[in-house]
DNA sequence: GTCTATAATACGATAGAC
DNA sequence: GTCTATCGTATTATAGAC
C-alpha cells in the first residue's frame, strides 16, 4: 500500500478528511464545516479546490478512493497464495478496520451510493466508476488464476457484493461475524472453481469435467 | 404479505414516507418536512405523533421494516420449493423492486446504518435489531430444511450480506446484474449444503458423508 | 387534540479583506 | 491567492392559535 498518511497539501487533506466522514457519517451526514475543521483546514478552503462545492469534492473523494483500494485489490491477489486467499484476506483485513475504528469505518463508496444514488447522476456515476474498479480488480485476479471472462465478471459481482453487504451487517452489529461467515463461503465457492480451473488447465481436452456429480 | 397500502392513520403514513425517503434518500438526506409532504402530513404531526424527533422516527420505521420484511423471508420459505428456491426467489423480487423504481428503491436498514452508526446508538441499535429479525427468518428456513443450528446462523449471514451489498451495487450501477450474479452463487451454495442435509436425514449415521472428497 | 407560525440553529455557498 | 465574515436558505424543534 502508499503511504497515505504523508503531510500533503491541503486539497490532499481535504479528500482525505472527506473519505473519513463518509465513511463514518454518509455524505449526507457529513457537513463541509466537519469536514474543514477535520482537515485543519479554513472555511474557505472547500470552495478554493473545489468551486463547485460539496458535490465535487464527493465526485473527488470517490474516485481516489475507488483507485486506492482497487490497487489494494491487486496488491492482495498479486501476494496471496491462490484467488481464494486473495479474496478472504481482504475480508478479514476488512474485519480489522473496522474493529480498529469501533465500527465506524465502513465503506466510503457505499455510504456514498445509498445517500445520493437517487439525487445526484454525478455522485451515482463516480460510485458506479468506483466498484466498476473494484470489479476489475477482482476479475483480473480471477482471470490469472485460470478463470473464463464470464465467469470472473459473475465472480466478482459476487465477491465484491458479499463483502460491501457484510461491512453494512458488521457495522450495524458491532461484530466481525458476518463478514468472517460471508468469507468462508465466498472462498468456498472461489476455491472450488480455482480446483476446477487448475483440472482444466491439466487437462485441456476434458471441458465437461468440472461439471458437479 | 399484509396489505401495506391500506389508507390509514397519519402516524402509519408517516412511518410508511420515512421508509421510502430513508430507502431513497438515506436517513440524514431526509429532512422532516419531505416527509410530512410525502405522507400529506401536516408539519406539526411528526413532532406530535413522534415527540423524540427525527431520531424516534427513524427508529420505529427501521422496526416496522425489520418486522415486516421479516415477514417476507418466512413467507419465502413457506412457498418455495426448498432454502435455495427460497433465496433466490426474494433476490429476484428485490431486483424486480429495483428496476420497477428506477433503482430508488434500496433497503432502508441498510441507508440508515450507514448514515447513523457511529453517531446514534438508538439508530445502530434499531438497525442491528432489524438485521437480526431477518436472519432469524433466514435461520429458520434453512433449519426446517435441515441444517444444524451453526450452520444456519452463518449462512444466513452470508446470505444476507450477500442481498444487502448486491442492492447496493446494482443501484450504483443500475444493472440488476449484482443481484443476479449473487443469487446463483448463494443458491449454489445453499442447494449443496440441502443435498447434503438430505442424505444425512436418509442415512443418519454416516455423518461425514457431507464433507466435499 | 390538530395544525400553523415561528424560533434557533446549521447548512452550503459567496464576497470581500488581507 | 488564502482565509474570514457573512448571506440566504433549510433544518430541527417549539410554541401557541384554533
Amino acid at each position: 500500500m502508499k503511504d497515505r498518511a504523508a503531510s500533503i497539501g491541503t486539497k490532499e487533506r481535504l479528500l482525505r478528511a472527506g473519505e473519513q466522514l463518509f465513511r463514518t457519517r454518509g455524505y449526507a451526514g457529513a457537513s463541509l464545516k466537519q469536514l474543514t475543521q477535520a482537515a485543519g483546514a479554513p472555511w474557505g478552503s472547500a470552495y478554493h479546490f473545489f468551486p463547485d462545492g460539496k458535490e465535487q469534492l464527493g465526485v473527488e473523494v470517490v474516485r481516489q478512493a475507488g483507485d486506492f483500494y482497487g490497487d489494494g485489490w491487486r496488491e492482495s491477489f498479486d501476494r496471496a497464495d491462490g484467488p481464494g486467499d486473495a479474496i478472504e484476506r481482504v475480508f478479514r483485513a476488512e474485519a480489522r478496520i473496522l474493529e480498529a475504528s469501533d465500527y465506524r469505518n465502513g465503506c466510503p463508496v457505499a455510504s456514498v451510493t445509498l445517500d445520493t444514488a437517487s439525487t445526484s447522476e454525478a455522485l451515482r456515476s463516480a460510485c458506479a466508476s468506483a466498484f466498476e474498479v473494484w470489479l476489475r480488480a477482482i476479475e483480473g485476479g480471477l482471470r490469472k488464476a485460470g478463470a473464463s471472462d464470464g465467469e470472473a465478471t459473475a465472480l466478482a459481482g459476487f465477491v465484491l457484493s458479499a463483502i460491501e453487504g457484510a461491512i453494512v451487517l458488521s457495522r450495524a452489529a458491532k461484530s466481525p461475524a458476518p463478514l468472517l461467515q460471508s468469507a468462508a463461503f465466498v472462498r468456498e465457492v472461489v476455491d472450488r472453481r480455482a480446483e476446477d480451473w487448475r483440472a482444466a488447465r491439466a487437462n485441456p481436452v476434458q471441458t465437461e469435467s468440472s461439471e458437479r456429480g
